[in-house]
RNA sequence: GGCCCCAUCGUCUAGCGGUUAGGAUACAUGGUUUUCAUCCAUGCGACCGGAGUUCGAUUCUCCGUGGGGCUACCA
């Protein structure tokens, strides 16, 4: 059993991408089969090396391992079609079909065929290849060729045939071979056009299980009049929902859809990816949502996929971010969160020790969202005396507020030891002094401490902040008075 | 235009002839060491329409409507 991941090159690894190569390897592990990563660069006008990387990188990053691909390879390379190529690879396949008589040359320029395309718009009739090519006798055809002709290869389709597509998530699906129209497989540059390469591939890479996008679908017909053409056996496949943007049309940078790289930038971790595109089209049978990859394997069912379109739900999506922030060990989460930190706010934070700043990360956690949320958090702990001040200055705090704040200054003064349990219990001895409610104990402590009206627990950020750092504030809030 | 696919809360989905149509997210409200957040509880919120099959349709069939995809010398 074996299944294949086939992007092409023109661009970074999209979201879409990374959900059918999700699925491939789930399947693939599911099944105990192999994953094959083949990079499809038959256009080499739009494939570019910088995105293979980029394919590459963002696989690797996702943990997405293939089993054989450019970087591993097994014995069904090469792995880019381009090399493929070099070796006249598709060419013997072109030939077969031509002395079968399953394809011909074909003459007709760019520009001509697109004149007949529009004539047929224009008509409103379906277009249809003239045909023109197939009236040649072999003795033009021979001279064309003689003279150096440019030339185009055309599959013949068959006529007055019902393709079926075997479908593990849709059933079968049935087209009319009528309504194809002969195609061609090897473009005037030499190079193979996109419906024959992957056949082509697939056979001799014996893929017995393609998993792709539901965009597919309509091509499927032409692939396996090629396979038929071809005497090989005819994979099974399996078309997924496409992803959809919010106006639920197809997924593209137009919804501001990103690449990879550009989630990863953004503070999100390869798990919320994962466990996110996972649930777009699929759902295990208890509903769970948080699933570690293991589960996913366990869990899955390409039965289950489901039929339909999904929109990306950044929402949710920022969601599961938090959930897997929140579960990372400490260790992990200092890791993950500490190249967000910007270089100023490092430059800042130098004063603190190490430990004291790993506590800082770890009191803010529960505010993340995405990791790069850090830098907004951590001011509480970078904001200098003179900045608390201008933050400060349009304040104006009540009797109240001002009592409370005295009552805390006195009692982190005459404090030998500032911790998160003393905090605690000073608050506590405020709320029973004053006879306050919570709200009016905590805000005015909060905004007098820190500078802000949210952020981590008074408990948490108070004895990292320091005895000398918040008396000094204390006492400069004091000094405002009350009005 | 032709062909193909699809249709349950705003969104992701469960359901596979009889359910108070379930969960998640989002939103609202309340609670927890206050505010933002976490966490917990509660609430709001859906079967596209019409026929047919059936004792009974969200579920099966057909038609309509709507959405999407494909229809390249792109992949």
């Amino acid at each position: 059993m074996r299944v294949r991941f086939a992007p092409s090159p023109t661009g970074n690894l999209h979201i879409g991408s990374v959900r059918t190569a999700l699925f491939n390897w789930v399947y693939a592990h599911k099944i105990k089969g192999k994953v094959v990563l083949r990079i499809e660069d038959t256009d080499l006008k739009r494939s570019e090396p910088q995105f293979e990387t980029n394919i590459l990188e963002g696989l690797k990053w996702l943990g997405l391992d293939m089993d054989e691909g450019p970087e591993s390879p097994g014995d069904t390379g090469p792995y880019r079609q381009s090399e493929r190529m070099e070796t006249s690879f598709y060419k013997s396949y072109v030939d077969q079909l031509l002395t079968d008589g399953k394809a011909y040359y074909c003459f007709e320029t760019a520009e001509e065929l697109e004149a007949e395309k529009e004539a047929a718009e224009l008509s409103g009739v379906a277009y249809q290849y003239s045909g023109k090519a197939l009236s040649l006798s072999p003795e033009e055809i021979k001279s064309k060729l003689d003279l150096g002709t440019s030339y185009t290869v055309r599959f013949h389709i068959p006529e007055n045939q019902k393709v079926t597509v075997p479908d593990m998530i849709r059933g079968d699906v049935v087209f009319d071979s009528d309504l194809l129209s002969d195609f061609i497989i090897q473009k005037s540059d030499g190079s193979p056009t996109y419906n024959f390469a992957v056949v082509v591939d697939d056979i001799t890479m014996a893929i017995s299980h393609v998993i792709r996008g539901e965009d597919h679908l309509s091509n499927t017909p032409r692939q396996i009049l090629l396979y038929e053409a071809l005497n090989a056996k005819v994979p099974q496949f399996a078309h997924l929902p496409i992803i959809l943007g919010p106006d639920r049309s197809k997924l593209s940078k137009r919804h501001g859809a990103k690449s990879v790289t550009e989630y990863r930038e953004e503070g999100y971790l390869a798990d919320t990816l994962i466990n996110y595109l996972s649930l777009l089209g699929w759902a295990p049978p208890e509903g769970r949502e948080i699933l570690t990859r293991t589960e996913l394997v366990d869990l899955f069912d390409i039965g289950r996929v489901s039929k339909s379109g999904a929109v990306f739900d950044v929402t949710k999506l920022k969601w599961m971010n938090g959930m897997y922030i929140r579960r990372l060990s400490e260790e992990a989460l200092l890791e993950a969160v500490t190249p967000f930190i910007s270089e100023d706010l490092q430059s800042k934070l130098v004063k603190y020790s190490d430990s004291q700043r790993q506590a800082m990360v770890v009191a803010v956690r529960d505010n993340l969202e995405l990791l790069s949320d850090v830098n907004a958090y951590l001011e509480v702990f970078s904001l200098s005396f003179e900045a608390y001040c201008t933050k400060i200055a349009a304040l104006s705090f009540s009797e109240s507020d001002i009592k409370v704040q005295q009552l805390a200054y006195d009692a982190i003064d005459s404090s030998s030891d500032l911790d998160s349990q003393f905090v605690g219990t000073l608050l506590d001895d405020i709320i029973e002094q004053t006879g306050l409610g919570k709200g009016k104990v905590f805000k005015p402590l909060r905004l007098a401490t820190s500078g802000f009206g949210s952020g981590p627990a008074l408990g948490d950020y108070i004895p990292i902040l320091g005895k000398d750092v918040v008396l000094e504030r204390l006492r400069h809030g004091l000094s405002k008075g009350a009005n």
